[in-house]
DNA sequence: TTGTAAGCGTTATCAT
DNA sequence: ATGATAACGCTTACAA
């Protein structure tokens, strides 16, 4: 038979496992001395470190981070929670985020919420079984109950993509309302005056998105509901094509759709041409994200860059410098977006 | 000013954190009890159980999982390592990785290889010290001395995405060259017999599935190198349109593009829509995994797809099995792919 | 520069 | 059903 059932954990008594005492036996030290000589590679003379490299390499050591992080009160766990891998962004938000944990020694504990409050809080409380040094959360949009959860255990959070003012908040973000205005103005400076607006999965950076939008079509006194389309489900290209033509059911004459995101904005795109509606000659579209794609589309999209890689770097800088009790000069970081016009208004 | 600098952990003695004995104290009993009414409920009276769990809640606590660690000599960490979160097919498979590990209370340890066996032991290595019950790698290019790491630590793993057959080794994903070799054979089908190959990334499946086009090419009399193009550049939308323009410079008779993934081909379509290359009539295009958002492309991308929610699922599956000591019924699933023959070819 | 002693919070083991 | 005790492997604090 093909059998052999690898026993995870086995070995008489200890658990097999080579630790610092082995070490120090074999070298004719103490295990503390073992301990510092990777840790503090300096406080222990250079034969002595040097044969405990040695013999901990032939041993195949692997120090034991449970044991470490009961020891000395420090996880060197992070909990980073966002909304979703299926968008890019937050993909690329927690690129940023490993660039900076990973060279000071962090561990990244990933947690997926799918956009919701309830199992962001049922993973915060997880996690904070991991006893991590910091959190880093997505968006604001969270719990009271959450809140009071991290506040028991005192561990630093920084929030990232949404801007707070509270004090006693960290933030690392953009304005969703201004980044929205640019697009609208941007549509209304291309001579669009009956601009519409789609939107799904409705978390709070879409809401916000959708006032941005509101706000400025109100000042321009274009503002007009029926071009609002705004639906729970999850976004993707499929339903960009479908939300478009539900659109165009209901205010046929349209001349541009703001889409509140890439995804969506490409679907639609998809389906101007499925339909022979020429873009941007009888329909401008304008997106939300610019993913590395946008740029490719037929006609090209229009979108707002947003700097989610660097929101994630910010962000992990900020948790350390709390983690570590260094002054942070703000603790709201508005990194801003830029605006890129293409064919397709 | 505004610095309030949270201290991460602080208070007197102890390190202020709630603990087992805290609550075995305030109720009455020993600390072993309160352990065993959360792990074993069963196993502890009722009356006295409602009261630690009150006891609990009011205090607020929280279990600490390096302390469990230690002792009970299982970490419950499950290390998985992907090449890149910036490709669907992975977040995908980790989707399903998660839907059968969390359940389980066992944490995902994720790591990110960026395609490299270097930082893919990098990662092992790193994660070792997290003790880990059992690892999930991507593929099976993996560099010897990790394996000889891994086999130190006696941790059981499973490979996902390719398959092996060697004994020892276990496995769940489907034949990379089978799967190949479908498409090929569709486009054949579809009389196309220029047909061209464009590879990128090159890691161990885009090697594969170009064996299983050219296999099936050559056994129709049809391969010529020239149709082939492989560069080791990250795969994307962008630059499947860049290598499509200069596969028709090298090969411009070409009646058919098999791309090694759909990001690639959507790329290539984009270019030919750019260029007014009618697809499929002058140029038919194939991909590779069936991205969601591939149905939707003008026209609609044909492609393969692959199970990898289902490989997630079943890899994680099969791991536990391993670290339960429970017999598996296969070391080796294929779960097979399915052609999807839409527009573009 | 090196070592001793104690403890981090939990669980396995063996008793009661 | 409950408890006493001894680890688990490491680090802090203090001493030498």
């Amino acid at each position: 038979m093909n059998e052999k059932p690898i026993k995870a954990k086995a070995r008489a008594s200890s658990t097999g496992r080579v630790t610092l005492d082995d070490i120090a036996r074999r070298v004719g030290v103490s295990s503390i001395t073992v301990s510092r000589a990777f840790r503090r590679p300096d406080k222990v003379a250079d034969e002595v470190r040097e044969r405990i490299q040695r013999v901990a390499d032939e041993m195949g050591y692997v120090s034991n981070r449970a044991a470490s992080s009961l020891a000395s009160a420090r996880s060197m766990n992070i909990v980073v929670l966002v909304p979703s891998l299926r968008n890019m962004v937050f993909v690329e938000t927690l690129d940023g985020v490993e660039k900076v944990l990973r060279p000071k020694g962090y561990q990244m504990l990933l947690g997926v919420t799918n956009y919701s409050p309830e199992e962001e809080e049922a993973l915060v409380r997880a996690y904070l079984a991991f006893d991590p040094d910091g959190i880093l959360l997505t968006g604001m949009n969270y719990r009271e109950s959450t809140r009071r959860l991290i506040e028991q255990v005192r561990v630093p959070v920084v929030h990232m993509m949404e801007l707070s003012d509270r004090e006693g908040v960290y933030s690392v973000g953009f304005s969703q309302e201004a980044a929205a205005e640019a697009m609208t103005e941007h549509l209304l400076a291309q001579g669009r005056r009956r601009i519409a607006f789609i939107g799904s999965q409705l978390d709070s950076r879409t809401l916000a998105r959708n006032r941005g939008y509101r706000d400025t079509l109100m000042r321009a006194g274009l503002y007009e509901p029926r071009r609002e389309l705004m639906v729970p489900d999850s976004s993707s290209v499929a339903l960009g094509g479908i939300l478009l033509e539900r659109l165009l059911q209901q205010a046929p004459d349209t001349d541009a759709i703001f889409f509140c995101n890439d995804d969506l904005a490409q679907g639609g795109l998809f389906e101007c041409l499925r339909k022979g509606i020429s873009v941007p000659g009888q329909l401008a579209i304008g997106g939300f994200n610019d993913l590395p794609s946008s740029a490719c589309t037929v006609p090209a999209l229009t979108s707002v860059a947003t700097p989610r890689f660097d929101i994630g770097m910010r962000s992990a800088d900020m948790l350390l410098s709390l983690i570590d009790g260094r002054p942070v000069a703000r603790q709201h970081i508005d990194l801003g977006v830029a605006l890129k016009p293409r064919q397709s208004t």
